[in-house]
DNA sequence: GCCAACGTTGGC
DNA sequence: GCCAACGTTGGC
């Protein structure tokens, strides 16, 4: 069964265009564990991601991508390098888990958050309403809203 | 840059 | 196990 989810990511670091230029990433370094479980335990190969632009001006989703790899450990978590790192995670507990996505979709002008807000059907999105959540599941029905909305945006 | 929301930590 | 303190996120 193909699920639906809304990945947020800023752009300063790592916009939607790096993805398109990169092809496809490894979602690391995410330290929540809401997060985490949704990429554990729940995405699967083939499952279509929102891709959210936050901290940005406006902020909104830019595009659409696929998650290509479900769950697995998140190596930056053991890497005492890495900004990422738990000394908490262990070999018998990797604790912090990462998929892999691919670009999909570029749309044309982002979806604001203000237009999201707006669209009818998206009242109970947890972008608008959770923000700070930074993997989260959206139902086929906001999923193809948003998309429709994207794809109909016309560049500013 | 501010600050509200909210998740995590740690003392008790 | 409660909850105050603290740190982070992210919209504005």
């Amino acid at each position: 069964m193909t699920r639906y989810w809304l990945m947020k990511s800023e752009p300063e670091v790592y916009s939607i265009d790096d993805l398109e230029r990169d092809g496809g990433t490894y979602w690391n370094g995410v330290r929540n564990y809401q997060a985490r479980n949704f990429m554990r335990d729940e995405m699967k190969p083939g499952d279509q991601v929102l891709y959210h632009h936050s901290n940005a001006d406006p902020p909104g989703v830019a595009g659409i991508a696929e998650v290509t790899r479900a769950g697995y450990p998140d190596p930056t978590a053991r890497d005492p390098a890495s900004d990422y790192f738990d000394p908490k995670a262990g070999d018998d507990d990797p604790r912090w888990y990462m998929v892999d996505i691919a670009f999909r979709e570029r749309f044309p002008a982002l979806v604001s958050l203000d237009a999201l807000r707006a669209a009818s059907g998206l009242e109970k999105m947890l972008v608008i309403n959770r923000s700070r959540l930074s993997v989260q599941p959206v139902t086929p029905d906001e999923f193809r809203i948003v998309a429709e909305l994207g794809r109909a945006s016309r560049p500013g």
